[in-house]
DNA sequence: AACACGGGGCG
DNA sequence: CGCCCAGTGTT
């Protein structure tokens, strides 16, 4: 049996009683689907009733004030929403003559109506072949294909928006977008999903290489922190320089780098002379050289190193001066091996 | 492509 | 109590 003769027979069994259900109404369909957007049933079920009440139609909710929408929102979360409800039902009334699009393109175009809403309300009042792709549906695809695309990256988007539609009953579309959005919500769950007694078990491909856990993958939101690093690349009388250990947790601890001026942007030749005061006399700094002129960029995978080298000639004999011959003997990052690289290429 | 936008449920 | 959830609009 296909994928979705197996969801449509699950849905037929299993499908959840809610106020919403076998409704075809647009106005409906389309309320009920911004109020479950980023919410859980549990919760959106009273809102909805309480919109339906309050506003039976999308000329009661067109013509009610901001006010009164965004009240009765309260407690909901993410308000852009109503404001984008009361905005649609305005254009739904005063563009449409009341009547809401009934094709994809069409309801796109009104606000708060993205990509999953507009198949949504196509599919489940007008029964067009538009595949719904939503958390339970990235989740429920991704586990039965395998699939280990992100879904946060723009390629998974795409992928699997077309492997969702691949894959879907066009011909029970309206039946089979609900089937496999609450098969997503009741039976493959996001944690502890009950396998055991899923009737697709037999063809899952995450449940047979035990990969359900770690199925869909989102590409971790690994926001890249970026920092200044300015580092002194010291020069004595006798030509010795310094490297210091880094001892505090984070990157690189333990490994050593030049003496790190940490600046929140990029700094000024006069800013970082005025911060030089710890690591050296700066009445015997004999001359400052920008090593590059724009800021090499290290890359970690959490971070990206906005690095400036700077060559500070100094009068001084260094305490603990290290000569360039011993320099390759201590652990740095790459990032500090490559200035070495580049400095006897230069000097060479 | 990255970010902002809320609340509730869960371990 | 910190972590997870995952549509749309904006920049």
């Amino acid at each position: 049996m296909s994928f979705a003769k197996k969801i449509l027979t699950w849905y037929a069994a299993n499908k959840r009683s809610l106020p919403w259900r076998g409704e075809r109404d647009p106005y409906r369909i389309w309320l009920s689907e911004i109020i479950l957007q980023q919410t859980r049933v549990a919760q959106g079920t009273p809102y909805y009733l309480k919109f339906l009440s309050a506003f039976p139609t999308v000329y009661d909710l067109a013509n009610a004030p901001e006010e009164r929408v965004l009240k009765l929102w309260q407690g909901l979360g993410y308000y852009s929403r109503a404001r984008n409800l009361h905005s649609a039902a305005k254009t739904v009334v005063g563009d449409m003559e009341g009547v809401f699009p009934s094709d994809y393109k069409g309801l796109r175009k009104l606000k708060g109506v993205g990509d999953y809403t507009a198949s949504a309300i196509a599919s489940i009042c007008f029964n067009l072949p538009e595949p719904v792709v939503d958390g339970n549906v990235y989740r429920v695809l991704a586990r039965y294909f395998g699939v280990e695309l992100p879904i946060t990256s723009s390629e998974g988007i795409k992928y699997f928006k077309s492997l969702a539609r691949e894959v879907m009953d066009g011909d029970n579309i309206r039946e089979y977008n609900q089937g496999i959005m609450e098969f997503g919500a009741i039976q493959c769950v996001p944690k502890s999903p009950n396998c055991t007694r899923c009737p697709l078990k037999a063809s899952c491909t995450a449940l047979q290489q035990g990969r359900i856990l770690e199925l869909p993958v989102k590409a971790k939101k690994a926001k890249v922190r970026h920092r200044h690093f300015n580092y002194l690349y010291l020069e004595d009388v006798s030509g010795k320089t310094l490297l210091q250990q880094r001892t505090k947790k984070g990157i690189w601890q333990n490994l050593w780098e030049f003496p790190l001026i940490e600046s929140d942007k990029n700094i000024t030749e006069e800013a970082l002379v005025s911060q030089l005061d710890g690591f050296l006399d700066a009445g015997k700094v004999q001359e400052i050289t920008r090593y590059n002129d724009s800021p090499v960029v290290h890359k970690l995978s959490h971070q990206h190193l906005h690095t400036v080298f700077w060559m500070v000639k100094t009068d001084e004999i260094l305490e603990n001066g290290i000569p360039w011959s011993d320099v390759h003997k201590y652990p740095v990052p790459v990032l500090i091996a490559d200035f070495f690289a580049k400095i006897r290429t230069f000097e060479a």
